[in-house]
DNA sequence: ACCTGAACACCGTTCAAGT
DNA sequence: ACCTGAACACCGTTCAAGT
């Protein structure tokens, strides 16, 4: 077995001592939602439990199984509906939007989407939820697995970027103004671009991401659902 | 200034004396190429430029400034043409997929998307190029943006678990029966995953992906068509 | 202007030892 | 079965000191 993954080993099997591994785990989510990624340690997390830092091996592995761990249970969060009453590009919509505030909420873990295969079992929940829904708008075969990373990919790709500046740029939100000239330095090479921040400007950020978002799922679905008429 | 990048501060100007910014950066792309995100580390960077791990703090205010700078050098590997002479469908297609080459050549740089925003001039150039292809598609005002960010996001989102999975899986691909023996104990409870994984099994995987990346590319461009139309 | 080394405050992980 | 503490091999960063 060269690669490794929580998903892939029996768990340790337990009766009731000791501390579980839910317990844990959602103590090290606490830990990631108001400190980051960078603010979870064995030590910390030890500490909060009330128990060494490395008593915690003994229910997993390595930090990268307890983010493994953290990680599915964030795509537990994210909500799919049946497509049968709504049909299906309400239904993939709405997942989409699920599937973004959720990481919204839980900024850290939009930097596990490229550090980990999703292979908890909420993940599977969740990317077995959509495929359904593309069955129902008619896909066969490949491409319902192909529409379903596609999606996706999209939803991911859109707010990945969208936490990572919301992250650097901190509080900084109080201060467009200086924001905005940070921005303007920036770009100082192409006009356009300038224009348009400078457009954006008067608009709340929150809002014209959300139109972006909109606008891109859109896009996405109607060219999605070209595949099916030709 | 709450916020910091390196593109918002002036580099230290310097005649000929001393290192260059731009050695270090190269010296630290290869150490990246080679180790990965883990592999590098300011002590390690500096033994490799024969010199003591702290004097590269004479250059970069942090390694995260030095991560911004090696990112944006994997930016300007992207290559983009001019949209007159192919149409922009054309041209956007080719930058979608030199934009994910990229990349998968600096399977790092996925990280860094979720953690630095791209304010770099090559991430700058590569993004006024896509603008401009789809204003020559007819796209104005805020849609042009819009086209861009969905654009992107769908490219960055389909190739950032593309290297997830590559380097937690490692060089497992030489035993293909353990691996799909192990997607197949992830996916038990959904027997149609499992079907889809045993008709890809026959397929060369890289070419599995580089069709998805194709099948999610046409549909975006085919929704991303259907905004001027209506 | 540029570089050094020592030092500080952390890390993840291992392992022998305890109960 | 579960937990501990000490220890190892690392980190990023600061800073006084050198040239």
């Amino acid at each position: 077995m060269q690669f490794t993954s929580v998903w892939l080993r029996e768990p340790r099997r337990s009766g009731s001592p000791g501390r579980s591994r839910d317990e844990i785990v959602g103590a090290a989510v606490e830990l990631l939602d108001r400190e980051g990624l960078d603010g979870l340690s064995m030590r910390k997390l030890g500490a909060k439990l009330g128990a060494g830092a490395t008593s915690l091996y003994w229910y997993v592995a390595t930090k990268d199984e307890l983010l493994e761990l953290a990680y599915d249970q964030v795509w537990g969060e994210m909500t799919a509906h049946d497509p049968d009453g709504v049909g299906w590009r309400d239904a993939v919509s709405a997942l989409a939007h699920s599937m973004r505030q959720v990481i919204l909420r839980h900024p850290w873990s939009a930097d596990l989407i490229g550090r980990l295969p999703a292979l908890g079992p909420n993940a599977m929940r969740v990317s077995d939820a959509m495929r359904r829904m593309f069955k129902v708008a008619g896909f066969t075969g490949t491409t319902v697995d192909f529409a379903t990373a596609t999606l996706t990919a999209y939803v991911f790709g859109m707010t990945i970027p969208e936490v990572a500046w919301d992250t650097t740029m901190g509080e900084a939100q109080h201060d467009p103004d200086e924001l905005r000239a940070a921005v303007r330095k920036v770009a100082a090479d192409y006009p356009e671009m300038l224009e348009s921040v400078e457009m954006d400007a008067y608009e709340d950020p929150r809002t014209v991401r959300e139109l972006c978002f909109d606008f891109g799922l859109l896009s996405m679905l109607d060219g999605l659902e070209r595949r099916l008429t030709t």
